[in-house]
RNA sequence: CCGGGUAUAGCGGAGUUGGUACCGCGCCACAUUUGGGAUGUGGAGAUCGUGCGUUCGAGUCGCACUACUCGGACCA
């Protein structure tokens, strides 16, 4: 059997060129496919339904802080899209636009929408009058579209699947709690359901969101060691409500702006799944966004009596809650292990006629390989402490990952000869000069990530210039 | 957007000095199998990425375009 190894589809190895392993898995485990159209990809069931696995449970974190769901129009005009000044700046440069409409030149071209933070903010001028009608907690889920000059699957698409939430709050004091309140949403969904440990921070001025007065990020570390910004939440002061004049009557009975947040999350997530977890033999799946947590296979299934027990289990395992697969297909067993494992399913239960006999099933984890012979009884409970010891072993790999890759650096010599041995994170103190941000790339290919919220004090002076320092901040290469 | 590479059946490849295409896997049928990608026999599947051009004749030569891919620049 081992000679027809060569047969199979292989993956890239990680190790030989991560960038061809990562779209070899995307591809192989079924997730994406493309379509004509450069940057515009289709999301296959497997990785659609891992998108519905997250919107599932980000949404019910949403509806629980009393957020709403609505939906806006795809289309911006132009005018409209203008009307902040930073905002248009920022966008304009990757928007398409829509110029006709059936047959006719339209007046004024709609822009397809690149985010939406204009439209709420018309919407929001028209009902919002009264300090009553605060806050408003509004989000949405649909596809944005930005003409990205390269695309990678799931990295950068041209279209892409995401949540924005625009909110607005009478005074700043809440809309900056809106902002961290959500930015820890995202911290605690990266840690307790994505098995990703993030560095929790602020963006400099340099990389914050356009038309943003501060933008909060929770940034993630790949396998490769380059960065990946995992969601943004961004507070916006009132300069979006006096560029579009939304104003309420204060229980002062003087007229305010209000004070606006917005925050996102995309499909981006899932190359952060993907690059974090993924090993050579493919996809590894955290539990609980994988599409199937368990699959079952049956083992000698023409037997009598094996497929009624394996059909047993799997339906118990069903009734537990678990997403379960059963395959009982006529490809051969050892078929079946090495296309769950490349699809990443996170536990194997195989079951056989030896087994049947001793009331027993065998369970292989993904993550580790391991394998255990499991009694019947009581197998829901099993399975689930086995699954919640996956996350948590994946957990703890990434975290290691993050931890042995992060590193102090004094001076920007050091972080160029470090960043070129090893990549990761490097810290070091800034004095908080866009020069020196700017020296920093150009000098040691690095952007800056993020600015911890947990500052350590590494030293006074800044690494670039020497200047007296503000700052201790993360760079990296980011994807 | 700049630079390198690639495009032949679902996938991976071969295709000579230009003559309408071959192999392996996969797919379909049947039989034997079934605890790590099973075996045999038979069968189906391609206007060679698209468009022009050269030629009696183009997968093969030329030009353009598109897409993929790697690197860089740009960008959330």
């Amino acid at each position: 059997m081992a000679q027809n190894k060569k047969q199979v589809e292989q993956i890239t190895d990680m190790e030989a060129d991560f960038a061809q392993w990562y779209t070899d898995v995307c591809k192989k485990a079924e997730l994406i496919d493309y379509s004509s159209i450069k940057g515009m990809f289709i999301y296959r069931p497997y990785g659609y339904a891992i998108w519905e696995n997250i919107q599932r449970i980000l949404d019910d974190a949403f509806k629980k802080t009393r957020h709403e769901n609505v939906y806006l129009p795809m289309l911006i005009p132009e005018s409209l899209l203008q009307k902040e000044k930073d905002h248009v700046e920022g966008f304009a440069p990757e928007c398409a636009w829509v110029t006709y409409g059936g047959g006719d030149k339209l007046e004024e071209r709609y822009c397809i929408r690149p985010t939406s933070e204009t439209l709420f903010c018309e919407h929001y001028a028209n009902i919002i009058h009264s300090h009553r009608d605060l806050p408003k907690l509004y989000n949405q889920w649909c596809s944005v579209l930005r003409w990205e000059k390269t695309s990678r699957p799931f990295l950068r698409h041209r279209e892409f699947l995401w949540q924005e939430g625009h909110t607005m709050h009478a005074t700043a004091q809440q809309a900056m709690a809106e902002t961290e309140r959500m930015f820890n949403i995202y911290a605690d969904f990266y840690k307790n359901v994505l098995a990703i440990p993030v560095v929790k921070g602020r963006k400099t001025d340099k990389e914050k969101f356009s038309g943003a007065e501060a933008t909060y990020t929770v940034e993630c570390m790949m396998h490769d060691r380059k960065a990946l910004q995992g969601g943004t939440s961004h507070y916006f002061g009132d300069g979006f409500a006096r560029a579009f004049d939304i104003t309420f009557t204060g229980s002062d009975n003087q007229l305010h702006h209000p004070f606006q947040t917005s925050w996102g999350v995309s499909t981006r997530m899932i190359a952060g799944i993907i690059m974090v977890h993924g090993d050579n033999n493919g996809l590894v799946l955290p539990p609980r966004v994988a599409p199937i947590q368990v699959v079952v296979i049956p083992v000698a299934q023409h037997k009598q009596g094996v497929l009624a027990a394996n059909q047993a289990v799997a339906d118990r395992l069903r009734a537990a809650g678990l997403r379960v697969r059963m395959d009982d297909s006529d490809q051969s067993p050892g078929w079946k292990f090495a296309e769950y494992e490349m699809k990443g399913v996170p536990l194997r239960l195989e079951l056989g006629p030896k087994d049947i006999e001793k009331n027993q099933c065998v369970l292989v984890r993904r993550d580790s390989g391991e394998k255990s012979f499991v009694c019947l009884d009581g197998i829901e409970e099993a399975v689930k402490t086995m699954l919640d010891a996956i996350h948590e072993g994946l957990y703890a790999k990434a975290a290691r990952n993050l931890e042995e890759n992060t590193y102090a650096c004094a001076s920007l010599e050091e972080v160029k000869e470090k960043m070129a041995q090893r990549g990761g994170f490097a810290k070091t103190m800034w004095c908080g000069d866009e020069a020196c941000e700017i020296r920093m790339k150009e000098e040691a290919g690095v952007s800056s990530r993020c600015i911890p919220l947990e500052q350590e004090h590494l030293g006074d002076t800044c690494a670039v210039c020497g200047k007296s320092a503000k700052h201790m901040v993360y760079w990296g290469v980011a994807y």
